[in-house]
DNA sequence: TTGACATACCTAGCAGTGTTATGTGATGCT
DNA sequence: AGCATCACATAACACTGCTAGGTATGTCAA
């Protein structure tokens, strides 16, 4: 399982990644992720929702009740363009951080 | 600048790695890193020495005084077998997440 | 038809924690 | 003497993340 700071510090760049795909909805996006992670990334509703509203408290995406052909409600969201600038800038910070520790595991015989 | 959650997710595994170079104190951790990544990760002391408190508690790591030729005493930390048993745990975590970012950001023309 | 499980969403409340702000004191340079 | 740098330390409280709990619909087997 994931430390709850990995999780903390990946779960909006993976939102937005996953919405770039096309929209998506709590429930599926809990269960792409974890297909995506091969199951190690395990994400709780309790902690998704939150996320989901603040993002769209901060414009980085917009939401929208539909109902699907099963009868459950669900509520869709969609990547806005602030989303779209969010992610460009959680990429790079992403990068930097992944660069600095392969530099250092680099050189490390036996890591990796 | 860092958001603080990736600082969060980022400062042990960096620590430990740069520790398995050799022995080294706060203050020149802080400055390693920074070099190593061009200055956008920029520790201060006041984040880090409590960070390092908790991974000697948890004995990932152990510390000694020495007293430089400068004349300052500085607190050398080494990195234990406890440690190393972590940084590879870290490893894996940062690999796993890193893998399902970048199979989400490949199929999108124009990230990264 | 009842129970169990999957789908699908929501949030209160508080335990836990992170970092800001501040402190100490030595050294070195001008 | 004064300032910058080196080097370590932590209290306290503002913030927040998540657990635990809740609602409701659909489906399928017993």
């Amino acid at each position: 399982m994931l430390s709850k700071e990995l999780v903390a510090a990946s779960t909006v760049p993976l939102v937005l990644s996953v919405l770039t795909q096309g929209e998506s909805y709590g429930y599926a996006l809990i269960q792409r992720v974890r297909e995506l992670s091969d199951g190690r990334i395990a994400w709780t509703e309790g902690m998704l929702y939150p996320v989901l509203h603040w993002m769209a408290d901060e414009g980085l995406v917009e939401s929208e009740w539909k109902e699907a052909e099963s009868g459950h409600r669900r509520k869709y969201y969609r990547i806005c363009q602030e989303g779209r600038k969010a992610l460009q800038a959680e990429q790079k910070e992403w990068l930097t951080v992944h660069a600095t520790l392969t530099k250092l595991w680099k050189t490390q015989p036996g890591l990796i």
